[in-house]
DNA sequence: ACCTGAACACCGTTCAAGT
DNA sequence: ACCTGAACACCGTTCAAGT
């Protein structure tokens, strides 16, 4: 029985679709950095150059991280409420998809355009801001800026960085903290008083909700201003 | 002559500084990807592990990187203009440095607070922040957030992704403005529609004027709602 | 104090070959 | 159609040793 593990079990076959899960799994749980073609090859008991069959290279590999994560973002096709609750709910349904992938999430912004589930939400984003008002020659522009700084509120949360384990991070957010605290309160007074905020997000779904309310609250704001 | 080149000219020591330097150089022209610990060594004429007694792994020449970047961020110190002025400056300031450096300009959200230069702009923007009466709560995370969103909007500008040297890049911004408009615009109008946009970035200077405003213009509104 | 050389474990990728 | 094995060029890093 060539097609069996040492369980006796058959052995799946290698898809594209069980390389691209299983390295998000990777990312997940070890970062980016860990996902290397041939650890996921040993992840399917398989050579390092059997991947090779079902992607051209390893960038083709992360294309299809990407591809999978923007698959999960729904794009209602239906949608209601006035144009900035729509764009809040377009962007908040982003940010859900990417805060459970934090790692592969830095993926996204590069290949916005490079898969049809990308290019849907794109297609969307670009017809709310045309809905605002903003003027043509800014939409593009302004469309790829928001959609590239939604990604970027994942990275720039307060305490990712940080371990996943509960106990070690804990650890690690009281080192950071005191370093921080320590700093001359001459020169970085500021700094210094947030501290604690800096080190770790206390309430990560209000971080969200708020800087949401921000980029929305500044198209809303520059939609309203005829081009000045 | 054991410390000179072929040329007979006396070899420079290698220092932080200096390597640190051709790193940049080395992004700027070939991508992060390039900065190798092998090839910095190459191009200093010095053997691979010499780099490991000017820094403790690639992970610190990389701090140097994002740490020399943010030194050339002039935070000012006696600043004029109400905080909307002054926080658009600052976030200005950041984005000038780093479209001259935009390959290394993704090193730096995750860096912000690990050196007196990063330490120095976070106290800025926080500042502003606070003077803009946001809730203490929102603050840490709203800096955090704009510096990030700053940064990715170098990597969002369209075009970028693209060749540097001009005659490769137009041809491929020829091809992909062919793709996108080759979309069905049955399900894709403003993508196919917006196509030109999307590629090339006709004029960049005000993609990051217009995306710094809706930034400022965003924090003012949630200034000034008080908590809802 | 500063740099080298040998060595190690790990990468991505090609190509001819097997089934 | 799908996978393997050998091979290649390239990585980051250690450590004992040289000057």
């Amino acid at each position: 029985m060539p097609n069996a593990d040492k369980d006796g079990q058959p052995k799946a076959r290698l898809s594209r679709e069980a390389l691209v899960t299983s390295a998000i799994a990777l990312a997940d749980t070890e970062g980016l950095e860990a996902v290397t073609v041939r650890r996921l090859a040993q992840q399917h008991s398989v050579a390092p150059t059997s991947l090779y069959w079902h992607f051209r290279d390893k960038e083709r590999l992360l294309d299809g991280i990407a591809e999978h994560l923007l698959q999960q973002v729904e794009v209602p096709e239906h949608p209601d409420g006035d144009w900035p609750e729509q764009l809040r709910d377009i962007l908040a349904r982003i940010v859900v998809v990417l805060r459970a992938h934090p790692a592969a999430a830095q993926l996204i912004p590069t290949r916005l355009l490079a898969s049809p589930a990308g290019l849907a939400v794109t297609d969307r984003t670009l017809a709310l801001l045309k809905e605002a008002g903003l003027p043509a020659e800014r939409i593009a522009g302004t469309a790829m800026f928001l959609l590239g700084a939604v990604v970027s509120m994942i990275a720039a949360e307060p305490g990712r960085q940080l371990p996943q384990d509960k106990e070690e991070r804990e650890d690690a957010v009281r080192v950071k903290r005191a370093l921080l605290s320590a700093l001359p309160p001459r020169n970085l007074p500021v700094v210094v008083s947030f501290a604690d905020h800096l080190c770790d997000c206390a309430d990560p779904d209000t971080y969200y909700d708020f800087n949401l309310d921000v980029l929305v609250a500044g198209i809303a704001r520059m939609a309203a201003t005829p081009s000045r």
